[in-house]
DNA sequence: TGCCAGGCCTTCC
DNA sequence: GGAAGGCATGGC
């Protein structure tokens, strides 16, 4: 038993749900334990447990672990009321939010997930997930926990010097020369992320679209998965294709996600992210069947 | 073997 | 401004 264990109240929260739905992508369950997992988020190890309402929590650093801990699940806003209210929207949402109650959208790194999802573009989760982990033990900053080595995302600094080719080792393919021009933006301030909190969710996608390798598809995630920005509506081939089934049927595959976004902005409203994290991890797990 | 993956960039109209 | 093609790599 570590010094360090804490536990925290939470309500409307689902472990598992949060951490698989595809926001992120450094977390493992941990074998033979059973809603377990373990990851590594800003500069720290997290071991997390959910039993029923309370959760357990270890980690290699005690400094601030609850606040820490708080901000990165989003555990002080109320989910229960929101979900509450998009499950007013039409039964699709109902349905959807009753499958998968408790997903919350998690306060990445900024840095980490800008990189993150430049990687995830045309590809599939194991291998980000793999890219991912292979670039933070090449570059990122060893910290022990539990007898075990793990590793903290490289800092912009500490990619400073990586080529293009040296990302391609880490087996991100032709994104390659993505991260190098990202990461020499970031390192000359072309975002000021300590002004992020401040831009409207339009300002801040302006100045994401400027970086290469970043899209329409990997600002929204970005915005939704590290900045609290929850009026986006990501749309990736999952989401094409669940929108399609439940509010395009007869388009016949045809709409476009011109279409898609007016839909979302128009019933979903400030909600949208929250409802497409619900219909994304609905269809990817086949809770709501294709036909 | 061919298709797909939490798309984006470039080129060409 | 929109459409089409190319793109690394691993899993199935």
């Amino acid at each position: 038993m570590l010094l360090n264990n804490i536990e925290i109240k939470v309500d409307c929260f689902n472990l598992k749900y949060t951490l698989e739905c595809g926001q992120c992508f450094r977390w493992e369950k941990v074998e033979d334990e059973p809603n377990t997992f373990i990851g590594v988020i800003h500069d720290r190890v997290l071991k997390v447990k959910q039993d029923g309402d309370t959760l357990y929590i270890s980690s290699n650093k005690e400094e601030n672990l609850e606040d820490v801990v708080r901000k990165y699940f989003d555990l002080d806003k109320d989910y229960r009321s929101i979900e509450k209210i998009i499950s007013k929207f039409d039964k699709n949402v109902e349905k959807a939010v009753k499958n998968t109650s408790g997903i919350r959208h998690l306060k990445q790194d900024f840095f980490e997930t800008l990189l993150s999802f430049i990687i995830s573009s045309n590809n599939n989760i194991p291998r980000i997930s793999k890219s991912i982990k292979t670039i933070s033990s090449k570059y990122g900053t060893k910290v022990m926990f539990e007898g075990k080595e793990y590793y903290l995302f490289p800092t912009k600094e500490q990619l400073k010097d990586v080529t293009s080719q040296e990302y391609r080792d880490c087996g991100v393919g032709f994104r390659d020369r993505y991260l190098k021009s990202t990461v020499e933006d970031m390192l000359n301030n072309k975002i000021d992320i300590n002004n992020i909190d401040n831009l409207s969710t339009e300002e801040l996608r302006k100045e994401l679209l400027t970086l290469k390798g970043v899209g329409p598809k990997v600002a929204d995630c970005i915005m939704l998965f590290s900045c609290n920005k929850d009026d986006v509506f990501p749309i990736d081939v999952w989401v094409e294709r669940v929108m399609s089934i439940l509010y395009f049927r007869e388009y016949k595959g045809k709409m476009t996600k011109k279409d898609i976004i007016e839909y979302a902005d128009k019933n979903f409203g400030k909600y949208s992210g929250i409802v497409q994290q619900h219909l994304f991890y609905n269809i990817r797990e086949g809770k709501i069947k294709l036909s």
